[in-house]
DNA sequence: GCCAACGTTGGC
DNA sequence: GCCAACGTTGGC
């Protein structure tokens, strides 16, 4: 299974609107940057991600999971732009800042970190497990 | 709200 | 195919 990261400024859409969207999930539509589009062309179903807030909280609020494969971008007849589904799994007992990223140096190569731009990243292995501890899951996952 | 960093566009 | 101009993102 892979791990990701999805950024969202909570004005346009945020974690609770996810939560509400339930087992069915929502589309991650919206998306106009190739290199975020490939990565979620890559993405398979059951495939984890950490969601973000970007612009105003700067912070990992919770866990997602890919409920749909990539297909065409509803939002746009563009055949340019596919997006996945995904569905809220959890929330974060405690949202992990980006300063507590920033100051961990486990954390120094995240994508968010190294390339703050790219609105749906890959997130390793022990960059997960590593988040998902400081956000007091103890099982991640 | 500012602006640096990044991506895309389009003239050449 | 280069690169200047432009638009967007997102931390500050």
């Amino acid at each position: 299974m892979a791990y990701w990261l999805f950024k969202s400024e909570p004005d346009a859409w945020n974690w609770d609107q996810q939560v509400a969207k339930g087992e069915a999930g929502e589309e991650w539509h919206g998306v106009r940057n190739y290199q975020a589009r490939n990565n979620m062309r890559v993405m398979v179903v059951g495939d984890r991600g950490f969601f973000y807030h970007s612009r105003q909280g700067l912070e990992v609020v919770g866990i997602v999971e890919v409920c749909a494969a990539a297909h065409p971008d509803s939002t746009t007849d563009d055949p340019r732009w596919d997006c996945v589904d995904i569905r809220a799994v959890a929330p974060l007992p405690r949202p992990v800042t980006l300063d507590a990223i920033k100051a961990d140096p486990r954390l120094s190569d995240m994508v968010l970190v190294r390339n703050s731009r790219l609105s749906v990243q890959p997130v390793t292995d022990a960059q997960w497990q590593i988040v998902c501890a400081l956000g007091g899951l103890e099982k991640a996952g």
